[in-house]
DNA sequence: TTCCAGGGTAACG
DNA sequence: CGTTACCATGGA
């Protein structure tokens, strides 16, 4: 009846991996995972879908995707390869990063402990842009709850077996609400602004990933975002690692990387930026993988 | 109870 | 300019 999509893995790349670090909030609204595999909506081409994604049984390491809900010709077969591609990063050879990390100290634990492990991605700009900003000082659980929140109110879903697919709400959508009507979520009416305010650029055509990217460079890109309201150094690197996928974008503010510094340099403080930035400099051109993996210590 | 959370802005000297 | 108060809630 339906297709199914088969999609090649490269070398150090196990969905395992990646199916726990998407696994790690019981809030996380986007997807659902059961049984090995992922269930989602996406609005791809003009239409809505729904795919379900998971390890194949073939000779070959690759994944499948089956098409549960929608259409699935060839262009929009096309599409959701793309998709699943840049979702999980399966174009990105992680070689030199590995080669990298086995001669850093910092790094060999945690790239020996999740092998295969990608960042994963947020490709649709708005959705990583709130994503950031809802995240902003505060804990990673209460920013699940708001995303949430935000999600089930004002995005669209789709019922399919008795469970409901939701997709992100159009920037549209968010750009025409009051404050009022985030901080009703629990957002600070500071955080709600930002997030009308970034609504509108991208629902004006004023910011978009194309625009972000043919900026030529990390740093022209990080110019640009860094000129929106609600958007310092820390989002900014988060969504150009996430979204935009610079291997080099690099969110040195966070404070989860201090706290994995910390821990594994055993030391009684946070590291300054000085002391980091020295720690970084073996890591780069591959600040964003390094950033990752040593997240994915952190729980 | 206090302190910290995947920060950023605006108002100070 | 560099520094600081403030945001607002939840979990340890």
């Amino acid at each position: 009846m339906s297709t199914i999509l088969q999609i090649e893995t490269p070398a150090h790349f196990n969905f395992t991996q990646n199916l726990h670090y998407l696994s790690r909030s019981p809030d996380e609204c986007m997807y659902h995972i059961l049984d090995g595999g992922i269930k989602r909506a996406l609005q791809l081409e003009g239409q809505t879908i729904i795919i379900e994604l998971r390890e194949a049984a073939s000779d070959k390491p690759a994944l499948e995707v089956r098409f549960l809900c929608g259409n699935d010709t060839a262009q929009l077969q096309a599409a959701v390869s793309r998709y699943v591609r840049e979702w999980l990063d399966l174009d990105t050879d992680l070689q030199p990063f590995y080669d990298c990390a086995v001669r850093e100290p910092l790094l060999q634990h945690a790239v020996a402990s999740f092998p295969g492990l990608r960042i994963m991605g947020i490709p649709d700009l708005f959705e990583a842009l709130c994503w950031g900003i809802i995240g902003q000082q505060i804990n990673l659980p209460f920013a699940y709850t708001l995303k949430r929140r935000l999600v089930e109110q004002f995005g669209e879903g789709i019922a399919y077996e008795g469970r409901q697919y939701l997709l992100f709400p159009d920037p549209a959508i968010i750009a025409g609400l009051s404050v009022g009507q985030l901080t009703s979520l629990q957002l600070t009416g500071r955080k709600s602004e930002y997030l009308i305010g970034v609504a509108s650029l991208i629902a004006e055509g004023e910011l978009s990933k194309e625009q972000l990217l043919a900026s030529g460079s990390l740093q022209a890109a990080e110019r640009m975002l860094l000129r929106i309201r609600g958007i310092g150094p820390w989002t900014a690197n988060y969504v150009l690692m996430r979204c935009l996928r610079f291997p080099n974008a690099f969110p040195i503010d966070d404070v989860g990387l201090h706290n994995a510094i910390k821990h594994l340099k055993g030391m009684e403080r946070k590291p300054t930026k000085q002391e980091i930035t020295e720690l970084a400099a073996a890591w780069s051109s591959w600040e964003a993988y390094a950033t990752f993996y040593l997240w994915r210590l952190l729980y």
